[in-house]
DNA sequence: TTGTAAGCGTTATCAT
DNA sequence: ATGATAACGCTTACAA
């Protein structure tokens, strides 16, 4: 480490007070104080350059930026200028060391590509840096395990809350997040039943009404895209949805008109391939996300197979293109910003020590167009 | 600020040394030292207490998770239990105090819900992680103030070195790098010319050539679904690249034939609109960038125009629908990927003072599509 | 291999 | 309103 080969008695007797302290009270010509051998052995300008340039203690020069009315204007205009003149900037590690707060919040998404965690990230940002606060942002690529190290990464670097995403995570996090007093909340999902404070749509909730909206359709051969389930609660809750709506009017799915997979279109493609595959095909398909919907459209078109008239195809999350496409799909609108934005508010409240602790549930709206209609006669 | 109340003229001082000696040494029963006494006054486990309870020095805690290999195998053992035992978790903060290095480092998107841009993230996020980094993330909003204020509040914090979007930036930030040698790229740009490291596409050579090609398929009637220039630089170079090689074949572009618009597949529908309104419409059209480009896709479908026999259609940036549309779109693909990743590992380079300070041009390749055809006789 | 203690750049307490 | 200085929790130079 630089600067500290010699063991130092003391600061002051280690930068020779002579020429400088004669400048120190000089009115206008700063500049000349900025000569490098003023600032010998350091590297960087620091809190205590500035207070001995602006020939005031290190004390005022902290408060003059933390709270300025404590110090006279006099000082306060002086301070500025040599804090301007110097380029200092403060050091938020040491800040964050002395004051026991670094004003940094973590977040762990499962992935930063799909837009519902993109636009919930980008209000989360937003809603931060208004109440000056920083972002760190980290990716668990929905894995518990990593979710778990990312976590704790972020405790480590000091940030004062916690985003994850989902209710489920690795037991060792739950642990550590309740020993160690950790405030955070579970986003994208809403059961007040779990540990933590949750702010999302109720997953469950969302797809039953969708299905219900189906049946109420006099739908009754139904088939899914479904989104896959392996770590991922919110799938899971939805997929619930659908079975409890189902097993409440008594009407089984088969087995071959449910295919599993993650992401994408082309995806979804395959996926409603296989789903239509098994005559007589469907009249109702639910996809588990916007992408797998997108995938199932498209196909369908390509199939030449009558949307709604011979089948209805509904989806979730409402992505721009799903209102676009020749035949805009019905889907369950989630505000994502609307998460994002809560959950900043929610922690940044409680750190300052307002708020309750309570969770909020995002309303998951069914977008009825085009795409779903009465089930054919048939 | 707590526990700070009394000048303690010495920390064992404070803490009367009793009981605890005895346990220090002793074998299993660590959990009698959890005891909350054991750690009065804190409210933390430090590193202190780690030391005190395995009966060692700091510095050899310290060395011991930092260069387990110059503690001896007994010790080890012991401080880790302890640790674990403890829970205790470094401030990262203190660390940075003391290390002057902070593992961390800053990114200033224009936003996040861009497809590219959510693909660089990630692959910086990814890249950063598996180098023991993490990720700080800001947010411009296109806004070169913002900018400047985002990325010296992330140099604030500590960061070591800086990703930046494009090549254009405010002085002040300019300066400010400058004057405070901060490390920093540019990203999603090539220009060797400018100041700073770049590590991107050239985005006027992409569209130069982009455009040469529908030239050369004997287009001479160009459309623009442009995107806005208004600080975007990558914007400016693509209409430059476009202008360039227009040029070149003393082909001018009809003012009424140009739509400029910024972003999404509606809006994209209505500058395409705007566009071909102007008799006789153009025979190929150049998008700015994906969204709009799938907007005048679909928008071209809708209005019954054959593509690509009447007319050619062409768009930035390959996202997975331009190649599931009913007629898959011809496009410019660069990996968003490549300049995260790149990104990341030059200035992870850099810090650990290998790799050499240089440019870095990502490939921009044209993936010929169904969209684009030879241009219509008449 | 281990310990001692200075030092990192702020903030905050106490005294003036 | 201002100053002197301990403290924040770690790392590391130097001594043993």
């Amino acid at each position: 480490m630089k600067g500290r080969k010699q063991k130092q008695v003391g600061r002051k007797a280690a930068r020779p007070a002579n020429v400088r302290e004669a400048l120190v009270r000089a009115k206008p010509p700063l500049e000349l104080v900025l000569d490098k051998a003023d600032i010998e052995g350091r590297v960087n300008v620091g809190l205590r350059d500035v207070a001995r340039v602006a020939g005031v203690s290190t004390a005022t020069v902290s408060r003059a930026i933390n709270d300025p009315r404590l110090v006279s204007e006099e000082l306060r205009t002086r301070i500025d200028s040599v804090i301007r003149h110097l380029g200092w900037v403060p050091d938020g590690a040491a800040r964050a060391l002395a004051t026991r707060r670094s004003a940094t919040i973590g977040a762990v998404f499962p992935t930063l590509t799909h837009g519902d965690f993109a636009r919930a990230i980008q209000a989360l940002q937003d809603e931060l840096t208004q109440k000056g606060y920083t972002l760190l942002l980290a990716c668990s690529e929905y894995k518990p395990e990593q979710e778990y190290r990312q976590a704790r990464k972020l405790v480590e670097r000091g940030v004062e809350a916690l985003i994850l995403v989902g209710e489920a995570h690795a037991p060792e996090l739950t642990d550590f997040l309740l020993t160690r007093k950790v405030l955070y909340v579970n986003s994208f999902v809403y059961n007040p039943k779990t540990h933590g404070t949750c702010i999302g749509p109720d997953n469950r909730k969302a797809l039953y009404r969708l299905t219900k909206y189906l049946i109420d359709l006099g739908h009754t051969r139904f088939g899914l895209v479904a989104q896959s389930t392996l770590n991922n609660d919110r799938a899971q809750a939805r997929l619930q949805g659908v079975h409890d709506a189902l097993a409440e009017r008594g009407i089984a799915i088969q087995p071959s008109h449910v295919a599993e997979g993650y992401w994408g279109i082309n995806e979804g493609r395959q996926l409603f391939r296989r789903v239509v595959a098994n005559k007589p095909f469907p009249t109702a398909i639910i996809c588990g996300n916007a992408y797998l919907t997108v995938g199932a459209m498209l196909e369908s078109q390509a199939m030449g197979i009558r949307v709604p008239e011979q089948m209805s195809i509904v989806g979730y999350d409402d992505i721009e293109i799903m209102n676009e496409l020749p035949i805009p799909i019905t889907t369950v609108r989630v505000s994502s910003d609307e998460v994002g934005r809560r959950a900043a508010r929610f922690l940044v409240g409680r750190l300052d020590g307002q708020a309750p602790d309570m969770n909020f549930e995002c309303e998951a709206e069914i977008i009825a167009r085009a795409s779903s209609g009465p089930a054919p006669a048939g």
